[in-house]
DNA sequence: GTACTATATCAATAGGCATTGATATACTTT
DNA sequence: AAAGTATATCAATGCCTATTGATATAGTAC
C-alpha cells in the first residue's frame, strides 16, 4: 500500500484544499444554511428569517460559502437568490472521501 | 423531498456532532496525522519525525484526535502507539455524508 | 425625488485555538 | 539511584474568525 497524502505536490494541495474546505463547512451556521439549500433556492430574507440570525451575519456566512465556491447566487431585484454549487460541492466531497476512505487500496 | 437538518432534536444534534468532527479534522496537520496513519500504528516520535513538527504540537494533536475518538493508542514501554478508530471514523464519516449527500431521496 | 426594502460592507470586539518554550511524568538502562 | 529517552502537560502568545452594530449600496414603490 502507497502512502499517498503528503508525498507529492499533487497530494499536499489536496489536502490543503480538503483543509479549506473542512473549515468552510465546518462551521455551524455555515451547515445549516447548506442543509437548508438542499431544499432548493432561497433568498437572503429567508434564510435569515429560518434561522434566527442576524442579516449581516447571514451576509458573511453566504460569502464565506460562495467565495469558495459552493454556493451560486443570482440577483432578481431587490432580491438575490441563493443555491448549492452542486458540482463544486461533489468534487469537494469527493476529494474529502479520498482522505476519509480507510479501505481503498 | 423533507428537510431533516434542523428540524428535531436529532438532526440539530447530528448537524452539532458533525461540524464537532469538521473542525477536528479540519486542520492540516491532524488530517496529515489521519493520513499517515492509514498506513498503519506509528509511535509519537515517528509522526514527529515524519512530519517536521515539535513534539509537543503532534502531542497535541494527537489529543486533540484521541479525545474525540478517531484515534487509539496503546502503551508499550516508552512508547506510545497510535491507530486509528476506524470504527468511529466510519461512523463520523457516514454522518458527514448524510449532509454532503446532494442526491438522495 | 423621497421613502422603503433587501442585501452587503465596514470597523470593532471577543473568543477560540494552534503554536512555542519550558517543564513534568514515566519508563528504561546502566 | 542516576542518567537518558519518549511522551504529556502547562503557561503564554498571537492569529484567525465569528459576531455585532452601524452604515452603505442598490433596487422598488409612491
Amino acid at each position: 500500500m502507497k502512502f499517498k497524502c503528503c508525498e507529492n505536490k499533487k497530494a499536499i494541495a489536496d489536502l490543503s484544499k480538503t483543509v479549506e474546505f473542512l473549515k468552510v463547512i465546518g462551521e455551524e451556521n455555515r451547515l445549516k444554511i447548506l442543509c437548508l439549500l438542499k431544499k432548493g433556492t432561497r433568498c437572503v430574507c429567508e434564510i435569515w428569517g429560518y434561522f434566527d440570525m442576524s442579516q449581516n451575519l447571514v451576509s458573511h456566512h453566504l460569502k464565506v460559502l460562495t467565495d469558495f465556491g459552493l454556493l451560486l447566487s443570482e440577483k432578481d431585484g431587490l432580491k438575490v437568490f441563493y443555491s448549492l454549487n452542486k458540482k463544486n460541492i461533489k468534487k469537494y466531497s469527493k476529494l474529502l472521501n479520498n482522505h476519509l476512505d480507510l479501505y481503498e487500496k
